[in-house]
DNA sequence: CCCTGGTCCAAACGCTTGTTTGAATTCAAA
DNA sequence: TTTGAATTCAAACAAGCGTTTGGACCAGGG
């Protein structure tokens, strides 16, 4: 591929008002609408640029000359919705207990689910990274998943009062994590096993309340194990928690 | 598209003997292993034809020889990699108690993650569909899912002494799928936040193990919060479980 | 021997992909 | 009105896609 084209990154960012509407406003903005949608719905190689430029209402050259070529438009969109989308996620960590900390977890991460359109189509492109990576992944793995999980496995490690996380904690943070991620890997499915389930935001705040309840039966239950472990020596065989130093790598 | 190629179905079954290595055999067979491969790697869109013939060592017209096209390749491998799979996740519901049965299924389900690389590609494969569906996905829902669901529905019903199933009851299945799933929708993901987690058959099964602890804690705090509400009316604001009230549990 | 049917191959087919081109259009500043 | 940059457009580009072609090759039986 040779350079981009001279004039990609027009010094003009949108002299007229705003125009939130899809079909409307600047080229680029147009784009970066139209892009949204599709690229939720159908992922990023599925969505071919004329298919784009006529969603848009655009010429398909405008997407070389407004982005330099699509892939770049797909970064573009991708980072605008994970910036959006971040803050609904933080997890408040220190304030409060362990219960309202994973319930609020859970409504954090549950929260786009029932969002409008505009904001479900975003949580569509971001999950379907996971899915089918476009090279965005790693970045989003290091930057927005590895830090989460982390904090999800202080909070584990503290509310289970551990010295060091092990194994047995990582599969513990790992099923609380399943729970959340499920309804939107999974989103078809769910919709056609158990629609009710997720079919409006009284239901989806809900399915919150219930897994946060999950969430907390199942370190209940990790914490009775450990007691019995150490009361009797091998009541379960679960020696291969760890060995003497788990490696766990930092970034 | 035409019919068919008049001589899609050779009738040379494998007049040699064996050849279970990748690149040996019969042309149709060395395509169908390389297409494992490839399929389980990319997906279905993005392995082309030419690479699917590079990998096998055969020509391109190859695939339209011995299947007609592409699409009939694919449906073939998808086909083939579920009929091997299935058995092994059979859940035997009437024969045990509910921590056997429930063990089971996530022994069951998990042995995909630890088998050989072939059974790993099948695997990834048949995940696969659930994110990027070629047309597969209908007939493997309603013929392999969902029963699957229901098998599970009546197993945690019967388990909870309820009359009927409720929002609740999907919840909960849903939960204990989630569980199940999230290691293959997943895999890079964990692979990355958590390897040791599934680098091993003996960790797999010792994460089945877990699962199915995890599952039974939940089960037994549903029951909890079902006997709460008998006698609680609202310790927990849970009115919308069920247009109907939901039937009276006997803990 | 020739024939016939199964298999393979290099080459080409028609089509779609993402991208570029060069002229047309718009529009505000000179 | 003229100038010139920004923007749009129809058309073409090369490359890749899945598929088809026509013949070469290699058997075994007439």
């Amino acid at each position: 591929m040779p350079a981009t084209n001279p004039a990609v990154r027009p010094a003009a960012p949108h002299p007229e008002g705003a125009g939130v509407e899809p079909p409307a406003g600047n080229a680029r903005q147009r784009l970066l609408a139209a892009g949204l949608n599709l690229f939720a719905d159908k992922g990023f190689r599925a969505t071919s640029v004329r298919e784009l430029a006529r969603a848009a209402g655009v010429n398909v050259a405008a997407i070389s000359y407004h982005f330099g070529d699509k892939a770049a438009l797909y970064r573009e969109i991708f980072s605008a919705s994970m910036r959006e989308q971040l803050p609904g996620s933080a997890m408040p960590l220190e304030a409060i207990g362990f219960r309202d900390a994973i319930g609020a977890f859970y409504r954090g991460f549950l929260e786009p689910l029932k969002a409008g359109p505009q904001a479900a189509a975003m949580a569509r492109l971001h999950y379907r990274e996971y899915f089918e990576p476009t090279g965005v992944w790693q970045e989003v793995l290091e930057r927005e998943v590895r830090p989460q999980f982390e904090l999800l496995l202080r909070l584990l490690q503290r509310e289970l009062g551990l010295a060091r996380p092990d194994r047995d904690l990582q599969r513990l943070a790992l099923a609380v994590v399943a729970m959340a991620v499920h309804p939107f890997s999974c989103r078809d499915e769910v919709q056609a096993l158990a629609p009710a389930v997720i079919d409006s935001p009284r239901n989806i705040d809900l399915l919150a309340q219930r897994l946060a309840g999950y969430a907390c039966a199942i370190v209940a239950d990790e914490r009775e194990r450990r007691g019995a472990a150490i009361s009797s020596i091998s009541s379960t065989p679960s020696a291969q928690t760890t060995p003497a130093r788990s490696r766990r790598a930092r970034s």
